[in-house]
DNA sequence: TTTCTTTAGAGAATAATTATCGAAATGAAT
DNA sequence: ATTCATTTCGATAATTATTCTCTAAAGAAA
């Protein structure tokens, strides 16, 4: 139950505390984040903010993007050559990418992680610090439709 | 216990049994693929081979590579914008990378992951058919030589 | 207001990867 | 065995996601 105007306040705190100005570009770029509720990539971002302000560059969607990632506010989902980003579950957690429609799903509640970490650390003593678990299938709605 | 000279085989003879003309600057990968023990990348991969077949180019390693990785005999494992391969062990396993020493290790022993799989399909009805699972942190070394 | 310092962001550059296309190799037909 | 037709190899060129650079603007200090 993610509420996007509390998750725009957050990350604007965030660029505020931090003393980053606060363009109105970047302004956009936030609201775009904690609103929407895919997990779109540079581009998606780029696409959409362009039609409101058709100056923004490419690099500036980049560039805050590290600013929020280094300050723990955006998690970056490193698929082949083509990042996606989370700004409204920004710490890490599996996904589950659907091969047909492509759909990202979040896939936050799952439990058994927590043994696979307990046992990377028992069995190979290695501390983990973080994951990037990624899941590829067939989603529900895609079976549903395959399998009629 | 990975046998090198069986591994070399099972290449050789996919791409005979394909079809695939077998070059020397081909050998010589699947050589290489078959007997080093890491995670190389294309360009470590090139380096490597370059020093016998200097007339060798990043896109035959490239093409090779995408020929045994369709075939099922190579792992592509997806870092930030940095392919690295495993033609040890094709099947899709954890790996655990060390932030300090950057040493890639498999993680094929976790035993776990049955667990994780099965909450994915129980809880989100999804089927998965591959997945791509790195965790970051300290391997054991590292954690020896900065403990103490 | 004026000067100084820092940061934003547009365009240029970079690097991993992929597409193109001439050349070489393979197999068929004579 | 030799020529022809077809495939595919592989070097160079192109592409694309991402990062760097440098000018201009914003804010701080005087």
């Amino acid at each position: 139950m993610n509420n996007p105007e509390l998750r725009y306040q957050a990350l604007l705190t965030t660029l505020h505390e931090r003393g980053s100005r606060l363009t109105s570009h970047r302004l956009a770029l936030i609201r775009l984040l904690s609103t929407s509720e895919g997990h779109p990539n540079a581009m998606q971002l780029y696409e959409s903010l362009r039609l409101q302000f058709p100056t923004i560059s490419l690099a500036t969607i980049y560039k805050t993007l590290a600013l929020l990632k280094d300050e723990g506010e955006v998690l970056e989902i490193d698929l082949h050559n083509d990042s996606h980003y989370d700004g409204n579950k920004p710490y890490p957690h599996p996904h589950l990418i659907c091969t047909q429609c492509h759909k990202i799903f979040d896939g936050d509640e799952i439990t058994a992680i927590q043994k696979i970490n307990q046992e990377i650390e028992d069995r190979y003593n290695f501390q983990i610090s973080r994951h990037q678990l990624v899941f590829y299938g067939m989603c529900w709605e895609c079976r549903e439709k395959t399998d009629r």
